[in-house]
DNA sequence: CGGGTTTGACCTGCGC
DNA sequence: GCGCAGGTCAAACCCG
């Protein structure tokens, strides 16, 4: 169950990231980038789902201990046809959010047929002539191969968890868990391609990552994580590991110059300009017309009473707003507190969010063993 | 040398 | 059942 907690503020921090930065332009110019361009849709399987959110219960319990930011005229229940919730956002920005909208209405609609999760529709065609075959096929390739393949891999593509999250790509690098690519595939429709990762953090975790730029927003990235973390979060110290080529990041910077479809690796640390920028987006929130600490009225979490008594179809939205210091530290309280499975964390935070420090048991502090046995217990 | 990336081939799920 | 598209594998390659 710890484990869910990980993988819950895995998917909460690494769109909060984006969240601080939509919450400065929220401020700064009223509402240049959209408040919910952040969709987080979270699909469960099973009751305990590593990912279960703590949707408020009917009792309000949630609702009462974190009444900051539990405003129910802002968090309207969402139904897939809502139209208050699928209205339009400022001028076009969010192309991609209007098209995951669309994908997750779409989705909602046929579920209620069938219960099951579908992928993206296709978006416009574009052709790339960008993947050249520069190496000829081996035999011992397709010997390997036919060993494999003796195991059959079973793969349910259909019913799979899936997390869906729009970053920035200055904010791609924030996800502190340890990935390694080990894919890359055209897709069709999009002219860039997506990009495959798997959680290096641990052997044997399970936990996959997809980055697909957005093809409306060439400066936003579509993350979907899938699987569970069978491990307990990292370090950030730990988060480093494998990420030791710093300089890549200019040699990658070469290739995203020789080719638009070129992407930052999501392990690679970026540059301390950029995570300056970064922490900048942090430590400015106050500049930006939100104080710290206040509230910003567009949290929402949106929950589908329609899917919510269906194991398989329970589907959550959390748009891409400010996720602030009272969610965080309601979800440290929720996470850490009354499980007794705490975690870490604080540590999770990373150097993006600072201000968020210590509102969280941080690792090493006789927490640990909860976190190994968590984790052990996962396994 | 260890670990990450690239990339063509192969497998599987899904729609028709 | 067939074909397409997405997801994964793994050898080769790259880099510190």
């Amino acid at each position: 169950m710890a484990t869910a907690d990980w993988d819950l503020y895995a998917v909460v921090r690494s769109c909060s990231s984006t969240v601080n930065r939509a919450s400065s332009a929220v401020g700064s110019d009223g509402c240049h980038e959209d408040p919910l361009a952040c969709l987080v849709s979270l699909t469960f399987e099973e009751e305990d789902d590593p990912f279960a959110f703590p949707i408020p219960s009917k009792s309000g319990s949630l609702q009462e201990s974190h009444e900051p930011f539990w405003n129910p005229t802002t968090m309207g229940t969402y139904r897939g046809r809502d139209p208050s919730f699928s209205r339009p956002v400022d001028g076009g920005s969010s192309g991609q959010h209007h098209q995951i909208q669309q994908q997750q209405q779409q989705q909602q609609e046929e579920e209620q047929e069938q219960p099951t999760i579908r992928t993206s529709p296709a978006a416009p065609v574009f052709t790339s002539g960008q993947f050249v075959n520069q190496r000829q096929p081996q035999p011992l390739q397709l010997k390997k191969r036919a060993q494999q393949h003796e195991v059959p891999r079973t793969r349910k593509r259909k019913n799979q968890k899936r997390i869906v999250c729009r970053v920035t790509g200055e904010n791609l690098s924030s996800d502190q868990w340890s990935w390694r690519k080990y894919g890359q595939k055209p897709i069709k429709g999009s002219p860039y391609p997506r990009h495959y990762y798997r959680c290096t953090s641990s052997k044997g975790c399970s936990a996959r990552k997809q980055v697909e730029r957005s093809n409306f927003e060439p400066d936003t990235f579509i993350v979907t994580y899938t699987g569970d973390h069978t491990h307990s979060w990292p370090s950030y110290r730990n988060s480093l590991a494998g990420s030791s080529r710093r300089n890549r990041l200019s040699t990658i910077r070469k290739a995203a110059n020789a080719s638009s479809t070129s992407l930052i690796s999501p392990t690679i640390p970026l540059s301390a300009s950029e995570d300056g920028a970064n922490a900048g987006n942090v430590y400015n929130a106050g500049d930006n017309g939100v104080k710290k600490g206040e509230t910003v009225n567009t949290m929402a979490l949106q929950t589908f009473p329609d899917v919510e008594n269906d194991d398989d179809n329970d589907v959550i939205l959390i748009p891409n707003v400010h996720v602030n210091e009272y969610l965080l530290n309601g979800l440290g309280e929720l996470i850490g507190g009354s499980g007794g499975g705490s975690n870490s964390i604080g540590s999770g935070l990373g150097p993006n969010w600072p201000a968020f420090r210590g509102q969280f048991p941080s690792p090493g502090t006789g927490n640990s063993a909860s976190s190994a046995g968590a984790a052990a217990g996962r396994e």
